[in-house]
RNA sequence: GGUCGGUUGACCGAGUGGCUAGGUAGCGGUCUGCAAAACCGUGUACGGCGGUUCGACUCCGCCACCGACCUCCA
């Protein structure tokens, strides 16, 4: 199948086809978590995203390598409170650990959240302290090439230098002279030539735990450094794809830009992908406004404003239903509506693959096919693919229910695309509770009692039926009667 | 204030210049001993005001409101 994909590039602001630098191999860059509180919702929606793009392109045949970086080194505090401190050194204090205790206890909750929600590792997934020699031989190239200046043994980068040969704000739109009118007087700024300059390097402060020695000071790197240098060390001096959240715009990826022309003289990324926020009340879902929910929380249903608790599968379902690219409105109700949503889907994959073949098809397959792949290949639009899905439900439901019918050649059709749509590239998955449901001793006894139950209802025996289903229900143990015998599930 | 984006039915949320998005919930029906599931039917949805057009929710303009970014943040 021939798959013109095209993707929404925020450099550009228009849907660009897909051309790999170097076919077949794809460079994947996403910027990860900062490794110092726990995973929640937010994250979430960046992870899956970027998974789904990194599903569909091994999907279409490419030989991807996946880079997301986990930020260790943590970025500036606040300038407000005073010292520039580094964040994770900040919170390490706090509960008295060493930073890089924090970092690893973090960094193993994110990885083992985002297997639980089925995201594939990334093929590389390094971390800016373990890059601390390599963003300073960029640092030191940038000084080289005259685009930053070193004073107090910090190093700064020179945006109005940068200005005179190249054009800094071409990702945001963003234009220096309006910067400067806006920018605020910030504290400990005094070294700084402008306002906008940033820093590639920074001494550290005599209360900084995290520091390494470098020519210019014992110090740390600079905000924006890990990203370009990761990204080009591992995919090339220029890779395919970077992606990251949208609030990741400016002022970090356009400095990474900025970093990498100053350095290698060319922009190191061809596609530029930003995924939208969640929002709770209309408002951004974010560490720093303190409106977040943990991924645990939804998980176990600990949180004031859940009922419930949610599945992963719900959760990687729930982001599903909206485009990368918008705002997608958190709710107790919009779980509930994902989860409900989520079993239909699973039940008429069952379904289909339980569906007696018929000598001919009644209904027309083949634009179930065309559908989702035509949504994908519009900028990795899923939401729409997963609409045209619940259209082929309908019609599986009706084919089980005799009123369509389909040969075995479609039959064949269908299961092949919906394995390949929902599992290989939505990344969804049945969720049967290990160890509850999936044991011979189990099954056994559920036979047994249903066995005795349908036994009653032959005898018209409905109170005993009822008073069996009942219990079961009770157990949380829910059944359907179909004219094949009777189903269960773990409600 | 600047830049960018949004405003879709009870809720979440796609999308298009004229044809049902989809999911959830509701209502009516079919099936079933009942329930569940499933199927069928059902709701004068597109912020306001103008304009372009044979026709706009979809294009243009103005207005209102909301949000993101401009400071670490997915």
């Amino acid at each position: 199948m021939l798959h013109q994909f095209y993707l929404y590039n925020t450099l550009g602001r228009k849907k660009e086809l897909f051309e790999p630098v170097n076919p077949p191999y794809v460079g994947l860059y996403v910027c990860g978590p900062t490794v110092y509180s726990e995973p929640h919702l937010g994250h979430v929606r960046m992870a899956i995203t970027f998974d789904i793009l990194y599903r569909y392109l091994l999907f279409m045949g490419y030989k991807v390598r996946y880079v997301r970086n986990i930020t260790d080194v943590g970025h500036l505090e606040d300038e407000a409170s005073g010292e520039g401190e580094d964040k994770i050194a900040k919170k390490a204090r706090l509960e008295q650990l060493e930073p890089m205790e924090i970092v690893q206890k973090y960094k193993n909750a994110f990885q083992q959240a985002l297997a639980t929600l089925n995201t594939l590792p990334p093929s590389i997934e390094p971390t800016a302290s373990g890059h601390i020699i390599e963003q300073q031989i960029m640092v030191k190239k940038i000084l080289d090439n005259g685009y930053a200046y070193e004073i107090n043994g910090s190093v700064y980068f020179d945006i109005n230098r940068y200005n005179r040969d190249h054009t800094y704000g071409i990702l945001s739109g963003r234009k220096t002279e309006e910067l400067l009118a806006n920018t605020r007087t910030l504290e400990g700024q005094e070294e700084k030539h402008s306002p906008l300059d940033f820093a590639l390097w920074k001494k550290a402060g005599p209360t900084h735990l995290m520091h390494w020695p470098s020519e210019w000071s014992e110090g740390f790197p600079g905000w924006h450094l890990e990203c370009s240098v990761m990204g080009t060390k591992y995919l090339g001096e220029t890779f395919d794809i970077h992606g990251g959240g949208m609030d990741l715009m400016f002022p970090h990826h356009e400095c990474e830009i900025a970093q990498s022309v100053a350095a290698n003289g060319k922009a190191h990324v061809k596609y530029w992908m930003h995924n939208n926020m969640i929002t709770i009340n209309g408002q951004k879902m974010a560490r720093s406004l303190n409106n977040f929910i943990t991924l645990n929380q939804l998980f176990t249903g600990t949180h004031p404003k859940l009922t419930k608790a949610y599945s992963p599968m719900t959760i990687r379902f729930f982001v599903l239903q909206a485009h990368y690219r918008s705002t997608l409105d958190f709710s107790d109700d919009a779980l509930q509506a994902a989860e409900k949503g989520f079993a239909r889907l699973m039940r008429g994959i069952q379904t289909l693959e339980n569906l007696k073949p018929a000598g001919k098809s009644s209904v027309d397959i083949g634009t179930i096919e065309q559908n989702c792949f035509n949504a994908l290949n519009d900028d990795l639009n899923y939401s729409l693919a997963l609409s045209c899905l619940f259209d082929g439900i309908t019609l599986i439901n009706s084919v089980s229910d005799g009123k369509e019918s389909l040969n075995e050649e479609d039959i064949n059709k269908m299961n092949k695309l919906y394995h390949a749509l929902v599992f290989d590239i939505f990344g969804l998955k049945i969720e049967n509770r290990e160890g509850e449901t999936s044991n011979e001793f189990t099954s056994g006894l559920m036979e047994l009692i249903l066995n005795y139950r349908n036994e009653a209802k032959l005898r018209k025996d409905f109170a005993t039926s009822d008073k069996i289903r009942e219990q079961l229900a009770n157990m949380g143990v829910s059944i359907r009667d179909t004219k094949d015998g009777t189903e269960w599930e773990l409600m």
